[in-house]
DNA sequence: TGAAGTCATTGACCTGGGTCAATGAAACCA
DNA sequence: TGGTTTCATTGACCCAGGTCAATGACTTCA
């Protein structure tokens, strides 16, 4: 048994089924793989849409604006699919939140090669929903939602992404820093760190260094996001 | 020549090449048509996720969070393909702007029919994948923009979809409330009309009744959208 | 292990856009 | 065609969260 290889891992994650030795050659060929050092951007190619496979550490998606305000448009884990694109109305970076393996393809061509892989191309697919559902009720947070709010709902969601038991308690220990908090709720790093301040207080949460989070009532934790089941007032 | 017919329009729009009889058959079995009269929510089976094609008419996918907010997540016009899922953190709901022809499928009846049709695989692939982007382009304007920068994107981006030429202007007509645009832009009818009484003073657009937007200077409304390219300070 | 640098916290103050309320203009309808 | 309803506009006021500034707590690396 050898070191785990990104492009097997790719093939097993995201080609199910026995896939062709003519399709994994042809994959093999487009991929790229890159390391991306924990603060820095990857050296994608800017010229083509991006698909992205995250085989080991976390991502963040970068979006800027103007006036070199930075918005957070996803982060991702290990085994994640992201889709960079090349030319939007903003300009997008991904960026490595840890040390990390990535294997990129140019978007076209991984569905070009795809055409006799329906199980893969299905694959794409589904996740790039996932990915387009996800960032619908990111939008709604945006919009429409408070700070405390937008925390809560951050916080629930990566526990169910990077949660962890410990001692019987809900741990989260958060690869990303509060402007990256902020940046992708939409909030400034006062705001955030009031916010855990306030949850704390309340006895949701605990911390313990910069990016060890206790979640200690999941629930209310939940119930303070806003989403719909959440039937109030 | 006969009426066009909202299924052979699917078709032609959204599976390229020849499809088979067979498939052709299966899709027709699929898809249901449905009319969705003005301000009426369209009555989309909520068991399991739909792909609906506009044919006729406009829709906008709105979500409900807590507390009776909304936002709307997306607009859409005639030969768009939306994705409205089932369940997610908030509870969505595409309605009409005006009388409106769609023809919804099951998201996973249809990708499993496609199974042997790389290239409509490819299309909705491609058409979710563009959502995508646009829904992140959204994202960064909820967290990062002003007020002014939403509504001026917003109307430079409803001039690319629904922009006409009128006697040497570039008129919009828009089928949406100024509520539905607040609910677009995460801000409140108040804002949006202010913000349209601001523009209008600079001479930058002229409005006719509710709907009729005339866009004096497209250049400079887009320069105030706050976009990437405009490198600013 | 201590000094430097980064990141987080806390406080004081300010402002963009929300809220509430009144008026006005379109669209609708009998 | 006038009366009703709905939608948009405008103004006065307020507050959540931004901004600015100072302090404090991790990390890192010599």
């Amino acid at each position: 048994m050898h070191e785990p290889n990104p492009f097997q891992q790719f093939m097993e994650a995201v080609v199910p089924g026995s896939p062709s030795r003519a399709l994994t050659a042809r994959l093999r060929g487009l991929g790229r793989t890159l390391s991306i050092e924990k603060g820095r951007i990857a050296k994608l190619d800017r010229d083509c849409d991006q698909i992205v496979y995250v085989f080991e550490g976390a991502t963040k998606l970068v979006a800027q604006a103007s006036g070199g305000r930075e918005q957070v448009v996803a982060f991702h884990f290990a085994g994640d699919l992201v889709s960079v694109p090349a030319r939007a109305l903003h300009s997008y970076a991904l960026t490595g939140l840890m040390n990390t393996q990535v294997l990129a393809f140019p978007a076209a061509s991984l569905v070009g090669a795809a055409v006799d892989a329906p199980l893969l191309l299905t694959e794409v697919l589904e996740r790039s929903m996932a990915a387009l559902h996800r960032c619908r009720d990111k939008a709604v947070g945006l919009g429409r939602k408070s700070a405390r709010e937008r925390v809560a709902s951050f916080l629930t969601a990566m526990c169910e992404r990077i949660g962890t038991r410990h001692r019987d308690r809900l741990r989260l220990d958060l690869p990303m820093s509060r402007r990256d908090i902020g940046d992708s709720l939409g909030l400034t790093i006062e705001t955030i760190s009031r916010q855990f301040g306030e949850l704390r207080a309340s006895g949701l949460i605990e911390t313990t260094g910069r990016s060890t989070v206790d979640i200690l009532d999941p629930v209310a934790l939940a119930g303070c996001a806003g989403h719909f089941s959440d039937t109030v007032d």
